[in-house]
DNA sequence: AACTCAATCAACCGCCTGGAT
DNA sequence: GATCCAGGCGGTTGATTGAGT
């Protein structure tokens, strides 16, 4: 007997959201907070199947998701944490704060795996060692000593190559590497629906172009989003919130309360500073606190350790990583 | 302008895990 | 211990977009 579906098939919408099923989700969430997810649904009406909504909110609704172009940093730390953790894009995500594991695993999946596959030569850090023989070696087809030999050597090199990658000129990158602890101040991200402003900014982008085509306009939510961070970006670049005129808005009711919502995160420029308690409860939620903090210095001590030997009586061993870190 | 093809990425599918009973 | 169920995760798909011809 097969396992029965998440959700009942008939009746349940599938493809690209809509921005008012966006909306109808973050203002469920905002009032309920994230979670029982089986419950949104029937409780919002929307025709979603609840794996969807939660996928919807984590990988795209969620306060404090950064979109866009990787930067090269963050395409480093990507090659090594795949390097040293495989495709367990959730844990890689948590060295990410404002990356989604979806994210990560399209750039890795389109971006690097290409990279991957280039001759060495121009990725100097991005050595065959490092990355062929600790992920497609099945560690079946060699014997244990000789598996855990090489998973050492390949531990050590990604080691070299992480403190290469990121030091000395980017000391940001320790601070950086800090997995969700809190939301670090980066150069201004790209947020999109992450706020209520934002969505506000949306719905009104999409309600002034209601002669298009939902499906047309819900495949490229993506877009509207773009849009609006745009559009937010520069207003609060400027330093005054965007008064627009929300008169010439027709809202529909069951969207206004939104409006009179405080910002997640009324600016994008520091998002810890300016989370609101929902947020912040968001905030806890989005991401895996992947470790405590102490455990988490212990690993940063290890991944920076050039030199092992030297007395430093932290090992692997000591690192006590939760579920989405242990290397074996 | 029209067509083809590759790249991108949001969303889906199915398996796995862990908690509840 | 067995079973059920919700949530999480990684692999994959398919619609859309943009570049090239």
């Amino acid at each position: 007997m097969g396992r029965p579906p998440c959700c009942d098939k008939v009746g349940v919408k599938k493809g690209p959201w809509t921005p008012e099923e966006d909306i109808i989700l973050v203002s469920y969430i905002q009032e309920h907070g994230p979670g029982n997810w089986r419950a949104v649904p029937t409780n919002t009406g929307l025709l979603r199947c609840s794996k969807s909504c939660r996928l919807r909110w984590t990988n795209y609704l969620r306060p404090g998701i950064k979109r866009g172009n990787f930067t090269e940093h963050e395409e480093k730390m990507i090659i090594h944490l795949q390097a040293l953790l495989g495709n367990r894009w959730a844990a890689i995500a948590s060295y990410l704060p404002q990356r989604t594991d979806n994210d990560i695993k399209n750039y890795w999946n389109t971006h690097l795996k290409k990279k991957l596959k280039k001759p060495q030569g121009s990725e100097g850090y991005f050595r065959d060692g490092l990355s062929s023989s600790s992920s497609t070696t099945s560690p079946k087809q060699i014997s244990r000593g000789q598996w855990e030999r090489r998973l050492q050597i390949d531990i050590h090199m990604a080691k070299q190559a992480l403190y290469d990658a990121l030091s000395p000129e980017k000391s940001s990158g320790l601070a950086e590497l800090k997995p969700s602890i809190g939301y670090i101040s980066y150069a201004k991200p790209r947020c999109y629906a992450s706020s209520t402003e934002n969505i506000a900014e949306l719905l009104k982008g999409w309600m002034r172009n209601p002669s298009k085509p939902a499906s047309k306009n819900s495949a490229t939510t993506q877009q509207s989003f773009d849009n609006v961070a745009g559009m937010t970006d520069s207003a609060s670049k400027a330093g005054t919130p965007r008064k627009e005129d929300t008169s010439s808005m027709e809202m529909s009711e069951p969207f206004e309360s939104l409006f009179v919502f405080e910002s997640f995160d009324s600016s994008n420029s520091d998002i810890s500073q300016s989370m609101s308690p929902e947020a912040s409860l968001f905030r806890d939620e989005s991401k895996p606190d992947l470790t405590a903090q102490g455990q988490l210095s212990l690993l940063e001590k290890w991944l920076f350790d050039d030199s092992p030997n030297q007395g430093n009586d932290y090992q692997l061993s000591d690192i006590k990583l939760d579920e989405n870190a242990n290397f074996v």
